[in-house]
DNA sequence: AAGCCGGGGGT
DNA sequence: ACCCCAGGCTT
């Protein structure tokens, strides 16, 4: 039997036969190159504290480690422990992860946190950490790796692009066919616990410094010599994708409502983005969106100024006509009244965050 | 299986 | 412009 088959079941045979140690020694080989040339200096590889180690592994989902960093540390230093975050109001959690973007992943992170308070113990091994809402099966396996010393695979975005090459894998890597060969592949490759932190981490590393999704540095790779897509210099052509589909563009309308030195914020409820952020009032209709706030704040008076705000998501454009008002007092309701010293704290759209401090709380921005 | 959910940096 | 990132959940 050959080492490095495409095929499943000879990646099987490479490690339950044992006749080849290929497989093991590739991966001591990516173990002792993570202790050498790893990445060292991130905040969450110091401990292993497995709140801290969670935590990370959730900013992480679908987010560069660069990005993550400060954000990291801002929300450990104001919930140091589960149980702080689970003392914690909703609003002020969001607040921390606001710029961070997909925010169901902070709300279910507290959801969690008052999960792990009430039964009074953090999860203690993958299956009690699978439970958690927002830890899928790779971020179990990172926490169960990195905090419990458990022998588990992941599939992130790195170890995807590793393992596709190292096995040249020929189905798309973003389906679920692909994933699930993937995933197999992952499962039957681990090495035994006592590398396996540094196996694990190894594969996140290489995937983040040498085994780039453009022009990989295979001069550089531990595993060049097992290699798949290397040995036929395709490594370019994995990890194969789906065919992307185009963006829709999508229009609305907001309205920048103000009053002296406060501007009207809601809350946004219901199922679209920026859901338990505040942002300013919306509807599809602009002229909609005028005639209820002129029936809800008496006395509104539109500016003749108008701005227009675009925005990027994942799977569509966003084109926000903004219309400016000027209230003459500040009555309560289903929104809030906030100043522009308060808006640090508040838990804001990346967009709107940039478009309130463009306008500087006047009403007349840009 | 496909869609939804953010934002920013790299190329 | 287009790409994708320490993915998971809902439909």
């Amino acid at each position: 039997m050959k080492c490095g088959n495409d095929a499943v079941g000879g990646i099987y045979n490479w490690r339950m036969r044992g006749e080849c140690s290929h497989g093991l020694r590739a991966a001591r080989a990516l173990a002792e190159w993570q202790k050498r040339e790893g990445r060292r200096n991130l905040p969450w590889q110091k401990g292993r504290d497995p709140y801290k180690i969670w935590l990370s592994e959730v900013m992480l989902q679908q987010t560069r480690a660069a990005a993550v960093v400060p954000y990291y540390r801002n929300f450990l230093a104001r919930f140091p422990t589960v149980a702080a975050l689970a003392r914690a109001e909703e609003d002020e959690v969001m607040a921390q992860w606001s710029g961070l973007g997909y925010y169901r992943r902070a709300a279910n992170l507290h959801r969690s946190a008052k999960l792990v308070a009430a039964r009074g113990a953090f999860p203690r091994d993958w299956e009690a950490l699978r439970a958690l809402p927002g830890v899928g099966k790779s971020t179990a396996g990172a926490i169960a790796v990195f905090a419990f010393g458990e022998r588990r695979a992941i599939l992130d975005a790195n170890a995807k692009r590793v393992l596709a090459r190292l096995f040249a894998v020929g189905g798309a890597a973003d389906s679920a066919a692909g994933e699930r060969v993937l995933w197999r592949i992952a499962e039957s490759v681990l090495p035994p616990r006592e590398i396996i932190r540094p196996y694990t981490q190894g594969l996140m590393d290489l995937g983040a410094t040498v085994c780039l999704r453009a022009n990989p540095h295979c001069n550089r790779c531990p595993l060049a010599k097992y290699c798949r897509a290397h040995k036929t210099g395709a490594e370019n052509e994995y990890p194969k994708k789906l065919p992307r589909k185009n963006k829709p563009s999508r229009q609305t309308a907001m309205a920048l409502i103000v009053c002296g030195e406060k501007t009207l914020l809601q809350k946004r409820e219901g199922k679209g983005v920026w859901r338990g952020l505040w942002s300013l009032p919306e509807n599809a209709d602009a002229e909609t969106l005028r005639k209820q706030w002129r029936k809800l704040l008496p006395g509104l008076r539109k500016m003749p100024r108008r701005l227009i705000l675009r925005h990027e998501f994942t799977h569509y454009k966003l084109t926000a006509e903004v219309l400016i008002f000027r209230a003459k007092q500040q009555p309560p309701g289903d929104w809030r009244w906030t100043a522009q010293k308060d808006l640090p704290q508040t838990a804001l759209p990346s967009p709107i965050r940039k478009l309130l401090a463009a306008d500087n709380g006047k009403g007349n921005a840009i």
